[in-house]
DNA sequence: ATAATATATGAATACTTGTTCATATATTCA
DNA sequence: TGAATATATGAACAAGTATTCATATATTAT
Protein backbone atom coordinates (compact mmCIF):
# COMPACT_ATOMS: atom_id res chain seq x y z
CA UNK A 1 0.00 0.00 0.00
CA UNK A 2 1.46 3.27 -1.26
CA UNK A 3 -0.16 6.44 0.47
CA UNK A 4 -1.16 9.12 -1.67
CA UNK A 5 -2.71 12.59 -0.75
CA UNK A 6 -5.53 13.35 -3.15
CA UNK A 7 -4.14 15.74 -4.95
CA UNK A 8 -1.18 13.07 -5.89
CA UNK A 9 -4.02 10.84 -6.99
CA UNK A 10 -5.51 13.35 -9.56
CA UNK A 11 -2.47 14.39 -10.55
CA UNK A 12 -1.62 10.65 -11.66
CA UNK A 13 -4.96 10.79 -13.07
CA UNK A 14 -4.35 13.57 -15.19
CA UNK A 15 -0.91 12.03 -16.05
CA UNK A 16 -2.44 8.64 -17.06
CA UNK A 17 -5.55 10.56 -18.69
CA UNK A 18 -2.81 12.43 -21.31
CA UNK A 19 -1.83 8.83 -22.26
CA UNK A 20 -5.42 7.94 -22.68
CA UNK A 21 -6.62 7.91 -25.86
CA UNK A 22 -5.05 6.23 -29.27
CA UNK A 23 -4.75 9.59 -31.11
CA UNK A 24 -2.03 11.00 -28.62
CA UNK A 25 -0.53 7.24 -28.29
CA UNK A 26 0.27 7.31 -31.75
CA UNK A 27 1.48 10.87 -31.35
CA UNK A 28 3.77 9.51 -28.85
CA UNK A 29 4.79 6.41 -31.11
CA UNK A 30 6.17 8.61 -33.74
CA UNK A 31 7.88 11.43 -31.42
CA UNK A 32 9.45 8.19 -29.77
CA UNK A 33 13.11 9.08 -30.98
CA UNK A 34 12.91 12.30 -33.29
CA UNK A 35 10.88 15.06 -33.37
CA UNK A 36 8.28 16.21 -35.80
CA UNK A 37 6.35 19.17 -36.97
CA UNK A 38 2.72 19.50 -36.10
CA UNK A 39 2.17 18.78 -40.14
CA UNK A 40 4.36 15.69 -40.41
CA UNK A 41 2.29 14.13 -37.58
CA UNK A 42 -0.90 14.97 -38.99
CA UNK A 43 -0.22 13.79 -42.24
CA UNK A 44 1.13 10.40 -41.07
CA UNK A 45 -1.92 9.83 -38.09
CA UNK A 46 -4.12 10.93 -41.41
CA UNK A 47 -5.43 13.78 -39.03
CA UNK A 48 -6.39 17.25 -39.33
CA UNK A 49 -3.40 19.98 -38.06
CA UNK A 50 -6.24 21.50 -35.51
CA UNK A 51 -7.23 17.79 -34.10
CA UNK A 52 -3.39 17.37 -33.72
CA UNK A 53 -2.45 21.13 -32.31
CA UNK A 54 -5.18 20.23 -29.53
CA UNK A 55 -4.08 17.09 -28.70
CA UNK A 56 -0.56 18.25 -28.86
CA UNK A 57 -1.57 21.13 -26.11
CA UNK A 58 -2.85 18.41 -23.69
CA UNK A 59 0.32 16.92 -23.75
CA UNK A 60 2.58 19.71 -23.66
CA UNK A 61 0.65 21.42 -20.59
CA UNK A 62 1.08 17.46 -18.80
CA UNK A 63 4.89 17.63 -19.89
CA UNK A 64 4.92 14.86 -22.43
CA UNK A 65 6.19 16.97 -24.86
CA UNK A 66 7.72 19.92 -25.99
CA UNK A 67 7.56 22.46 -28.36
CA UNK A 68 10.28 24.09 -30.21
CA UNK A 69 10.30 26.53 -32.92
CA UNK A 70 11.89 27.27 -36.04
CA UNK A 71 10.39 29.81 -38.30
CA UNK A 72 6.93 28.93 -38.82
CA UNK A 73 7.01 25.45 -38.02
CA UNK A 74 6.65 23.99 -34.44
CA UNK A 75 9.04 20.50 -33.91
CA UNK A 76 7.55 18.76 -31.12
CA UNK A 77 9.70 16.04 -29.34
CA UNK A 78 9.20 14.01 -26.32
CA UNK A 79 9.70 15.88 -23.47
CA UNK A 80 11.53 13.58 -21.04
CA UNK A 81 12.57 9.53 -20.91
CA UNK A 82 9.95 8.78 -18.56
CA UNK A 83 7.48 9.12 -21.13
CA UNK A 84 9.31 6.57 -23.70
CA UNK A 85 9.54 4.61 -20.03
CA UNK A 86 5.97 4.50 -19.46
CA UNK A 87 5.06 3.75 -23.21
CA UNK A 88 6.86 0.56 -23.23
CA UNK A 89 6.11 -0.65 -20.28
CA UNK A 90 2.41 -0.30 -21.00
CA UNK A 91 3.09 -2.25 -24.34
CA UNK A 92 4.89 -4.88 -22.57
CA UNK A 93 1.61 -5.34 -20.11
CA UNK A 94 -0.53 -4.95 -23.21
CA UNK A 95 1.36 -7.81 -25.32
CA UNK A 96 1.89 -10.22 -22.48
CA UNK A 97 -1.50 -9.90 -20.97
CA UNK B 1 9.96 5.89 -33.68
CA UNK B 2 7.69 3.00 -32.47
CA UNK B 3 5.69 0.95 -35.41
CA UNK B 4 1.81 0.55 -33.61
CA UNK B 5 -0.97 -1.19 -35.33
CA UNK B 6 -3.95 0.57 -34.81
CA UNK B 7 -5.28 -2.12 -32.43
CA UNK B 8 -2.46 -1.92 -29.95
CA UNK B 9 -2.59 1.87 -30.50
CA UNK B 10 -6.53 1.25 -29.16
CA UNK B 11 -5.39 -1.46 -26.24
CA UNK B 12 -2.68 0.36 -24.68
CA UNK B 13 -5.17 3.72 -24.60
CA UNK B 14 -7.39 1.29 -22.89
CA UNK B 15 -4.78 0.57 -20.21
CA UNK B 16 -3.67 3.76 -19.57
CA UNK B 17 -7.81 4.90 -19.54
CA UNK B 18 -8.06 2.47 -17.02
CA UNK B 19 -5.62 4.27 -15.18
CA UNK B 20 -7.15 8.22 -15.75
CA UNK B 21 -8.73 8.34 -12.52
CA UNK B 22 -8.34 9.11 -9.34
CA UNK B 23 -10.83 6.61 -7.95
CA UNK B 24 -9.23 4.02 -9.28
CA UNK B 25 -5.57 5.36 -8.83
CA UNK B 26 -6.58 5.32 -5.07
CA UNK B 27 -7.60 1.85 -5.25
CA UNK B 28 -4.24 0.80 -6.72
CA UNK B 29 -2.47 2.37 -4.59
CA UNK B 30 -4.17 0.88 -1.40
CA UNK B 31 -3.72 -2.90 -3.50
CA UNK B 32 -0.33 -2.39 -3.72
CA UNK B 33 1.56 -4.88 -1.10
CA UNK B 34 -1.83 -6.56 -0.05
CA UNK B 35 -5.74 -7.92 -1.03
CA UNK B 36 -8.62 -6.22 -0.31
CA UNK B 37 -12.05 -7.02 0.03
CA UNK B 38 -14.35 -4.46 -1.60
CA UNK B 39 -16.09 -2.94 1.77
CA UNK B 40 -12.76 -2.52 3.16
CA UNK B 41 -11.58 -0.66 -0.04
CA UNK B 42 -14.99 1.60 -0.05
CA UNK B 43 -14.32 1.87 4.02
CA UNK B 44 -10.66 3.62 3.41
CA UNK B 45 -11.97 5.54 -0.21
CA UNK B 46 -15.11 7.12 1.35
CA UNK B 47 -16.97 5.68 -1.75
CA UNK B 48 -20.12 3.41 -1.83
CA UNK B 49 -19.69 -0.62 -2.59
CA UNK B 50 -21.48 -0.04 -5.98
CA UNK B 51 -19.32 2.98 -6.93
CA UNK B 52 -15.96 0.42 -5.80
CA UNK B 53 -17.63 -2.08 -7.78
CA UNK B 54 -18.11 -0.44 -11.06
CA UNK B 55 -14.31 0.41 -10.70
CA UNK B 56 -13.36 -2.86 -9.73
CA UNK B 57 -14.65 -4.58 -12.72
CA UNK B 58 -13.21 -1.94 -15.22
CA UNK B 59 -10.00 -2.58 -13.51
CA UNK B 60 -10.45 -6.63 -14.14
CA UNK B 61 -11.05 -6.32 -17.54
CA UNK B 62 -8.06 -4.58 -18.68
CA UNK B 63 -5.71 -7.04 -16.28
CA UNK B 64 -4.78 -4.72 -13.62
CA UNK B 65 -6.46 -5.95 -10.71
CA UNK B 66 -7.59 -10.10 -10.33
CA UNK B 67 -10.50 -11.46 -7.87
CA UNK B 68 -10.41 -13.85 -4.88
CA UNK B 69 -13.37 -14.92 -3.43
CA UNK B 70 -13.63 -16.14 -0.17
CA UNK B 71 -17.26 -17.13 1.13
CA UNK B 72 -19.41 -14.12 0.72
CA UNK B 73 -16.40 -12.04 0.25
CA UNK B 74 -14.12 -11.34 -2.99
CA UNK B 75 -10.76 -10.04 -2.13
CA UNK B 76 -8.99 -7.74 -4.87
CA UNK B 77 -5.24 -7.41 -5.72
CA UNK B 78 -2.85 -6.34 -8.26
CA UNK B 79 -3.12 -8.84 -11.46
CA UNK B 80 0.77 -8.41 -12.00
CA UNK B 81 3.49 -6.46 -11.24
CA UNK B 82 3.75 -4.41 -14.09
CA UNK B 83 0.63 -2.39 -12.67
CA UNK B 84 2.74 -1.16 -9.63
CA UNK B 85 5.51 -0.40 -11.83
CA UNK B 86 3.40 1.68 -13.81
CA UNK B 87 1.75 3.51 -11.07
CA UNK B 88 5.45 3.92 -9.29
CA UNK B 89 6.71 5.55 -12.66
CA UNK B 90 4.09 7.97 -13.26
CA UNK B 91 4.19 8.81 -9.73
CA UNK B 92 8.03 9.68 -10.48
CA UNK B 93 6.95 11.62 -13.25
CA UNK B 94 4.35 13.64 -11.12
CA UNK B 95 7.17 13.90 -8.59
CA UNK B 96 9.90 15.35 -10.74
CA UNK B 97 7.48 17.14 -13.62
C1' DA C 1 2.23 45.86 -47.52
C1' DT C 2 0.12 41.55 -49.32
C1' DA C 3 -0.22 36.77 -49.95
C1' DA C 4 0.87 32.32 -48.48
C1' DT C 5 2.04 28.94 -45.00
C1' DA C 6 2.20 26.77 -40.20
C1' DT C 7 0.16 26.47 -36.00
C1' DA C 8 -3.14 27.68 -32.30
C1' DT C 9 -7.56 28.57 -30.36
C1' DG C 10 -12.75 29.07 -29.27
C1' DA C 11 -17.27 27.37 -29.87
C1' DA C 12 -20.28 23.67 -30.91
C1' DT C 13 -21.56 18.99 -31.12
C1' DA C 14 -21.43 14.04 -30.53
C1' DC C 15 -19.64 10.73 -27.63
C1' DT C 16 -17.82 8.77 -23.48
C1' DT C 17 -17.61 8.10 -18.48
C1' DG C 18 -18.29 8.12 -13.09
C1' DT C 19 -21.56 8.05 -9.76
C1' DT C 20 -26.11 7.14 -7.66
C1' DC C 21 -30.15 4.50 -6.93
C1' DA C 22 -32.66 0.43 -7.24
C1' DT C 23 -32.40 -4.25 -7.78
C1' DA C 24 -30.25 -8.86 -8.48
C1' DT C 25 -27.20 -12.71 -7.24
C1' DA C 26 -24.58 -15.38 -4.02
C1' DT C 27 -23.31 -16.94 0.54
C1' DT C 28 -23.77 -17.69 5.48
C1' DC C 29 -26.33 -18.20 9.67
C1' DA C 30 -30.32 -19.04 12.55
C1' DT D 1 -36.55 -21.87 4.63
C1' DG D 2 -35.90 -17.06 5.65
C1' DA D 3 -33.10 -13.15 7.13
C1' DA D 4 -28.84 -10.87 6.76
C1' DT D 5 -24.55 -9.69 4.50
C1' DA D 6 -21.26 -8.91 0.47
C1' DT D 7 -20.87 -7.91 -4.09
C1' DA D 8 -22.48 -7.06 -8.85
C1' DT D 9 -25.24 -4.98 -12.34
C1' DG D 10 -28.48 -1.98 -15.24
C1' DA D 11 -30.44 2.44 -16.09
C1' DA D 12 -30.12 7.28 -15.83
C1' DC D 13 -28.06 11.64 -15.29
C1' DA D 14 -24.24 14.97 -14.95
C1' DA D 15 -19.80 16.08 -16.23
C1' DG D 16 -15.93 15.59 -19.22
C1' DT D 17 -13.71 15.02 -23.96
C1' DA D 18 -12.24 14.59 -29.10
C1' DT D 19 -13.12 16.31 -33.31
C1' DT D 20 -14.71 19.77 -36.73
C1' DC D 21 -15.22 24.30 -38.46
C1' DA D 22 -14.17 28.97 -38.49
C1' DT D 23 -11.01 32.23 -37.25
C1' DA D 24 -6.74 34.18 -35.18
C1' DT D 25 -1.73 34.74 -34.72
C1' DA D 26 2.91 34.40 -36.38
C1' DT D 27 6.40 33.92 -39.88
C1' DT D 28 8.30 34.04 -44.52
C1' DA D 29 8.46 35.44 -49.37
C1' DT D 30 7.26 38.51 -53.14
Amino acid sequence: MIKLTELKAIQLAELFSALSDASRIRIISLLIGDEKSVRALADELDMTESAVSHQLRGLRQMHLVRARKSGRQVFYSLDDDHVARLFTLGLDHVQHG
